[in-house]
DNA sequence: GTTACTGCAAACAGTTTGCATTACC
DNA sequence: GGTAATGCAAACTGTTTGCAGTAAC
């Protein structure tokens, strides 16, 4: 995700208004590495907008994600998360606490270097590796809360 | 997923019946290719089962979760997918028609060799890789129905 | 002033749950 | 006969939509 001022500039060349609501929405996600799903980043932004509403969190992510600017992860069969960072790092998913954990590029397949997956005819716009798994917390507390 | 008989011997071991219901979810399941959601397998079995209900469907489908004999795909924000086959190979989404398409081991990552994500602590039961975009029956109508 | 955005309320879609009835083992 | 599964209805959760009022440009 681009800084607030460049995105500013790229909403106003598209014909699109930058509100105080997502100029809030902007500042919330810009460094955000914990991959929050709408409702954490509306909760966030409230504290800062208390006038914020889900439908403006829910627009203002689906105008993000038509610009480029952030990528929506499906793991979560139950809601969709965030992440701010576009570059293609994949992530790893714990079943319990249903947190998002970024993986380090070094230490696995360096994006975008995957192969083709040898489909003919079939455009390639995103690639997403999923670990699934428990997250080291989880196990300690074995399988705890869930 | 196991042969149907097999499938009949766990769910008896496991203190599970076999009822007709489940029996003919299981032979619709077999060996479908097409990673259907939930709505799929409702129709596909009320065509010999005319009685059964969308309850019974999720219900076996978690547990056959349960036992590991499918997977869960879970690419489509809308829905999940269900796959019998577990041997762990990637898929294609289509993000216009939805479509989920099977990725040739031979021609992609060959699981299991993929990288550990490297978080210390983190327990990895299942990479799945997604490659998402848009399939050639939906390109060459220019993204028609979307 | 025009056009797009906000935010309420209501709709919507997929999934889950409570519970009485039924049927497998 | 005991225990688990079925299937109805209703609840639930996350997301989307219609629309009147508001504000950015």
């Amino acid at each position: 995700m681009d800084t607030v001022e460049n995105l500013a500039r790229k909403f106003r060349a598209a014909g699109l208004k930058v509100t105080p609501q997502r100029a809030c929405i902007l500042e919330t996600l810009k460094d955000d590495t914990t991959h929050p799903h709408a409702e954490q980043i509306f909760r966030r932004v409230r504290g800062r907008f208390p006038t914020i509403s889900f439908t403006t969190v829910y627009k203002t992510l689906q105008t993000l994600r038509d610009l480029g600017e952030i990528v929506e992860i499906n793991i979560n069969p139950r809601r969709s998360h965030y992440d701010p960072a576009t570059d293609g790092h994949h992530h790893a998913f714990c079943l319990n606490c249903r947190n998002l954990i970024d993986v380090d590029a070094a230490s696995s397949i360096p994006y975008p270097f995957l192969p083709d997956p040898g489909i003919p005819g079939f455009e390639v716009r995103e690639i997403q590796t999923h670990f699934i798994g428990v997250c080291s917390p989880c196990r300690s507390r074995q399988g705890g809360d869930r």
